[in-house]
DNA sequence: GACGAGATGTGATCTTCGTCACACATCATT
DNA sequence: AATGATGTGTGACGAAGATCACATCTCGTC
């Protein structure tokens, strides 16, 4: 199988934004090329889904290119967003690895690339490939911090400042550091905020609205500028 | 080393609840054999500290005998419990394997008998014995999927009694079926399971009286007895 | 430039739970 | 039996935020 992207999976590696941390990165080049033996290349549009909670996993996903969304819902329609995946990363790792099925659903935001590796062809590469089998591990230990780190922000704070607060913050760590500022692109609408940290709509607004005013952030159209971090800081409570 | 415990690991899968699901079930003997030449055994007092959070992991635990408290505290002095951790379980193997700080305590509720693995012990050992790696792969993944659980409870449901509903529908399944209905041992006190749930503990008192009411629940004693299930899930809104 | 869809801003209620305050129960220890 | 320490039951109260209901605003598309 050869498809046009070959080596697609470790130059996926040099672009995305975590260099040298994703799944891909530094493995040994009779183990890249294994992996990109197995894979498939395809492209989604925008608002695409590429698996559905509860389903049993057919494998797993890399994305190359574009952002997907990460969500459970309820049944009676409330939605948690789990996060927002970046170039780069796996998604359902974990239920391939345990055989359980998805506990989310993955819908693209943007036109996306991707590669997807069936179950058992790489099930069958782990247990081939002794280090991937570690990355793998690694990997998953990454996710669960990030899972631990959700479960703080709904279960540990009191208020929804708090929770926002949390939140931009974590949100600047991928922002640059200017004279002004730590500055960052925030593509998600109040809703999908509020679908993060646990809150309504409406709250996410006015608390924003209330930083504003305090000039503890700025916006301007979907930049996010934090003047004064520590400030921030002392107001999630940390 | 020889430990009076001579393959202790490889026996506690004999004991433990979840039969050939735990970290060292089913290993090959040499492999088995490496890890008990690198643990260490010993025994804690109820209330002992086995790590905390914001630590540099020094390696893994492996619990064989007593019950584990993981939870995480805020500044504030509120607390969340991950997860209470039985026997044949293991401790901190997230953050030995991705080489980042504990993000939860870990505190025994009763005396302890458990095996440490040194980190570069452990790490050596992954790194040599391929099959190890994996199934460290699907331990982390489960524990993933167990947080996840934990995020769609603090975070996708509305009400108090639904929380508690789905909590006492999680611990029934490590119960046993009988003509009355489920039953389960709850050592747990309602200030505990309002740690897990998120919820303050007179909310807990107050629900559970409600459920008992509505005969949804019995309590006796330390023992829970869940007459009808599946009016307690149309409860849970599950 | 007009239209429409989605995103955002804001006010007015209404509910749920957290908090405080204490009474009572249970159990181990002396 | 007396004591104290923990756990549990219950009322009163208030505050935070969900919900509803609109009024803008922004931006892509025709």
């Amino acid at each position: 199988m050869h498809s046009p992207y070959g080596l697609e999976l470790t130059r996926t590696c040099e672009q995305c934004p975590q260099k040298g941390e994703n799944f891909f990165c530094n493995l040994s080049k009779s183990t890249c090329k294994a992996l990109d033996s197995i894979k498939f290349t395809s492209g989604y549009p925008k608002g695409a889904v590429l698996f559905v909670e509860e389903e049993m996993p057919r494998g797993i996903f890399v994305l190359c290119k574009g952002r997907v969304k990460l969500s459970m819902t309820s049944s009676e329609g409330k939605t948690v967003i789990l996060r927002i995946v970046q170039p780069g990363e796996v998604l359902g790792l974990h239920a391939v690895v345990s055989a359980r099925p998805y506990q989310a659903s993955a819908e693209t935001l943007e036109p996306c690339q991707v590669n997807f590796i069936r179950r058992d062809d790489f099930l069958r590469f782990l247990s081939e490939h002794a280090e991937a089998s570690l990355r793998a591990a690694q990997h998953l230990s990454g996710r669960y911090q990030a899972a631990c780190e959700q479960i703080r922000s709904l279960g540990l704070t009191h208020s929804a400042s708090e929770k926002l607060a949390r939140f931009l913050l974590e949100s600047s760590l991928k922002g640059q550091e200017t004279k002004l500022g730590v500055r960052v692109r925030l593509t998600m609408t109040h809703e999908e905020i509020g679908q993060v940290i646990g809150t309504s709509r409406e709250t996410v607004t006015r608390t924003l609205s209330d930083f504003k005013s305090k000039h503890l952030v700025a916006v301007n159209g979907s930049t996010l500028l934090i003047p004064n971090k520590s400030a921030l800081e002392t107001f999630a409570g940390a």
